[in-house]
RNA sequence: GCGGAUGUAGCUCAGUUGGUUAGAGCGUCGGGUUGUGGUUCCGAAGGCCGUGGGUUCAAUUCCCAUCAUUCGCCCCA
């Protein structure tokens, strides 16, 4: 029986070209999180598995969190999310801390489940959070953030939607409007979050359920479902705080130029923690209908440490899934080699080269040596293969001269130059890139 | 946890209505006289036909199981 050569269940190897396209998306990511004045921290991949227990969700912590007991008998968690570790850490220098803090991390988090089109088991995700700010403006902002991402990256409003709601808003329509109480609440969102997907005699059934066969209730139920705007909603609950909040974002987007933002009354996030407004980015494109980006306002999770609360709004987003959206909107770009160029050596000339090797890394160029023993017009394929545009020969003749043929592998270009000249022709040519 | 699809060369896939030595393209390696790629020409290597069991004179092919991959459901960042 051999060695499997397949990654773990749901993980990834990362190729160079697949570290490539990972490293540009974050570094892409960075660069619009950072104008925002976010700075990023990272924390350790083990948690104690109570962290998760607290407000995560039930599901969650029994099925879909790595665990393990170590050797000092202490329950430990992979991470599942980041959200936990960043309210326990501001939490723990509470007092401290110039407010409004804001923070960003992309760190790798595990879920036990089954692998399927944008959703496997290890995946990074970057989170951005904002603390210490209670207003509409938190929100605004990393709706902006998110945006300005998926622009970074060229993508046009068309090609995404934010949906916007508020759970404090489903809070009271279920629990006033509706009279549900706490059971069929619960299985109230949970229908509601997949009522697309559903059929209408399926969702007409399950609402009977829900509410017990209660005429009114079911009218009631079935028609805030049909709810398209916040015009529609029923009247007493149009001027609610909550109802004015979720007017406010929309109205501070659109003046800023993000018009693909709507309120979508079923949208509901999994986790126990939100309190607030809550929002998703949706893919347009109908072979990747899935929410690339989400987050909300989740207030209480700070005080769980025993401390004041920290009024908190955040959101994470995926590799996986922004991959796919990149990927299906064409939107990937063709990712070089970071190798500038590669010298060949020809015959017995590897020690005098050295010298010249050095002398070009010094210079800060980027510098592979092929000393091998294979034929030239091998050499100059791989180089190829590999994508390095330049290529230096480094011969006995070369060496008795001083002047070294550099071939620009894409034009064909072949021209002898010394040393210097060779290093400034690469130079030009990436700062011309860059 | 449930359901569907798929496992043949490094990759993408043919194929065998069960029958000697298993096929292509791409890729890899070597060569087309000794120091120049992307287009060509010649050649080679490389497969327990996912794994285990069953039926059969005979299984890569049919049946069962199992594992893996993948799509969906459940759930959801």
């Amino acid at each position: 029986m051999s060695l499997s050569m397949q990654p773990y269940k749901g993980a990834r190897d990362f190729y160079p070209e697949d570290k490539r396209l990972h490293d540009y998306m974050f570094t892409t990511i960075r660069r619009v999180v950072r104008s925002f004045g976010y700075e990023e921290y990272d924390a350790p991949i083990l948690e104690p598995l109570e962290l998760y227990k607290a407000k995560t969700g039930d599901e969650i912590v029994n099925e879909q969190v790595y665990n393990f007991t170590d050797r000092g008998g202490r329950e430990v968690a992979i991470r599942p999310e980041m959200t936990p570790t960043v309210s326990r850490m501001v939490a723990a220098r509470r007092q401290e801390l110039p407010y409004p803090v804001r923070w960003f991390s992309v760190p790798n988090l595990w879920r036990y489940e089954r692998p399927q089109r944008g959703r496997l088991r290890e995946h990074w995700q970057l989170n951005v959070d904002i603390f210490g700010e209670e207003g509409v403006a938190a929100d605004h902002e990393l709706i902006e953030v998110a945006d300005g991402i998926l622009k970074a990256f060229g993508a046009t409003s068309s090609m995404y939607q934010v949906k916007i709601n508020n759970r404090e808003l489903i809070d009271v329509l279920i629990k006033d409007y509706l009279g549900l109480h706490d059971e069929q609440a619960h299985a109230l969102t949970k229908l509601i979050d997949r009522m697309y997907k559903l059929d209408k005699e399926v969702v007409d059934k399950a609402i009977a359920d829900v509410c017990g066969q209660d005429q009114t209730k079911i009218q009631k139920t079935t028609g805030l479902l049909q709810v398209k705007s916040l015009d529609q909603l029923p009247a007493e609950y149009k001027d609610h705080p909550a109802t004015v909040a979720i007017r406010e974002l929309l109205g501070v987007l659109s003046a800023n130029r993000i018009d693909n933002a709507v309120f979508d009354i079923s949208l509901m996030r999994g986790f126990d923690y939100y309190t607030g407004l809550v929002f998703e980015v949706f893919d347009t494109n109908p072979d990747n209908n899935r929410s690339m980006f989400g987050g909300g306002r989740y207030d209480g999770l700070v005080s769980l440490f025993g401390v004041e609360p920290v009024p908190t709004a955040g959101f994470g987003m995926g590799d996986v899934t922004l991959a796919n959206f990149l990927d299906s909107h064409k939107l990937l770009p063709e990712l070089p080699t970071e190798t500038d160029v590669l010298v060949v050596l020809i015959g017995d000339v590897y020690s005098r080269a050295s010298k010249i090797v050095r002398e070009l890394r010094e210079e800060g160029l980027n510098v592979a040596v092929d000393a091998s023993s294979r034929k030239l017009d091998k050499k100059l394929k791989a180089a190829d293969k590999r994508g390095i545009r330049f290529v230096m020969f480094v011969g006995e003749d070369e060496l008795a001269a001083e002047q070294y043929p550099l071939k620009d592998l894409v034009t064909g270009n072949e021209e002898k130059h010394a040393v210097p000249r060779i290093i400034t022709s690469i130079q030009d040519y990436r700062t011309q890139v860059n």
